[in-house]
DNA sequence: AATTAAATTTAAGTATACTTAAATATTTTT
DNA sequence: AAAAATATTTAAGTATACTTAAATTTAATT
């Protein structure tokens, strides 16, 4: 299957999955950067390989076998993010970008090799799930975005949902990455703000980053 | 540029440095497993775009700016096979066949980090040159190929110019790789076979291979 | 040197993945 | 419930990278 192809039952995929956004091929054609003519062509033509179900002005929904394709690409996505990540001072950013183009050209075999040298990982740098050689993502995951967190409340980062270079560089800078604690000081629920304290520092996040910003109850 | 055109320029490369064929657009067509038509449509192209020089049923000549473009991909090809044989446990055949798709996917800025981690190495696995950040080779290869190999002599083998599967098994099987000695015991000039030894085995090898063992005196 | 064989080029056509512009349907607002 | 705004689809067209078949040129053979 093409580039596109892949690219596209991904988007979906992900639409559905981490964004909760109403899937029609508008809605894709964002992410992708290609006009909404092409992402009805595309998904009339996904629809006669049976990769996905599609009738007029309705949400694109990816059949099994589609689905079952976005999650073989995901995972070499993620793979290859653990993997550079972990042998190479490479940024969320940067692994990012690079898994982008990677994950199309990635042999099953050579996934396998990087999941095993890895030690078969569940995880990815930016805590997103790994599916297995079968496609199947085993862990699961309870965390809550930090928009729903409680005040007062001790957290550990277990997800930065995003793909853009200025949040991870936000979170760079003040240590907010996996893994790390921290505390719930304060939620301004009426302006959709967070405050939490991290390494002594206070910092003060709006709803773009506490969407994308999830924390298991420490 | 498209993988159609990084593929198109580095087999002229290859077909000029290794092979020493015309560089005819059959040549490459026969290569890349295209048609002829496709393959001049491509020169045409290609000479537009100031990558090679190109006239009517004359052998294909790349530019500067060509031979730049073929040697950063041969550097990325080269990485690649260098570091997936370093890491996993993944035959000749098999490094090439990645590398071959990954080439064409891979970052200046990922190709140095993979360069840097490997202690930026002069060859691949194959014995053949890595291409330095600026598509320079910097070394000099005075080896022969075993066919031009002196009767009675001892060398050491440098470089396997294949990509072929057979080729390789034959070699894994035999101890014929990189770095190996052996000693040359007999040449048959009349029938273009070579008699070697290997680790106390005699083997006798014919043209097809002794053309593409490359050896040093030892 | 002429004939034959082989290679190369030209011509015409296809599939993929896009584009913009117009038509149509849906959703939101009044 | 109409009107207006928004989203989606259809239609027409483009660039890339190929194909096969016919025409042409070059190379090899007699
Ligand atoms: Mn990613
Ligand atoms: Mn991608
Ligand atoms: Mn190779
Ligand atoms: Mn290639």
């Amino acid at each position: 299957m093409s580039v596109a192809i892949e690219n596209f039952v991904k988007a979906i995929y992900n639409n559905n999955i981490q964004d909760h956004h109403d899937t029609k091929p508008g809605n894709i054609a964002k992410k992708l950067g290609i006009s909404n003519a092409a992402a009805t062509d595309m998904a009339k033509k996904l629809a006669s390989k049976d990769l996905l179900k599609y009738e007029k002005y309705q949400a694109l929904q990816l059949t099994e076998a589609g689905t079952k394709m976005a999650l073989n690409v995901v995972r070499k996505h993620r793979l290859w993010e653990a993997f550079l990540f972990k042998l190479f001072d490479m940024s969320l950013h940067e692994i990012h970008r690079e898994a982008e183009l990677l994950e199309h050209e990635t042999s099953d075999f050579l996934a396998n090799k990087i999941s095993a040298y890895l030690g078969n990982p569940k995880f990815d740098p930016h805590g997103d799930p790994i599916p297995n050689e079968n496609g199947e993502i085993t862990t699961e995951d309870h965390s809550i975005s930090l928009s729903n967190a409680e005040e007062g409340k001790s957290y550990i980062i277990s997800r930065l949902m995003s793909d853009d270079k200025e949040f991870f560089d936000f979170c760079a800078l003040n240590g907010l990455k996996y893994g790390n604690a921290i505390v719930v000081t304060k939620q301004f629920s009426k302006n959709k703000m967070t405050q939490i304290t991290i390494n002594t520092n206070t910092i003060l996040l709006n709803e773009d980053f506490t969407n994308i910003i999830y924390v298991n109850e420490a």
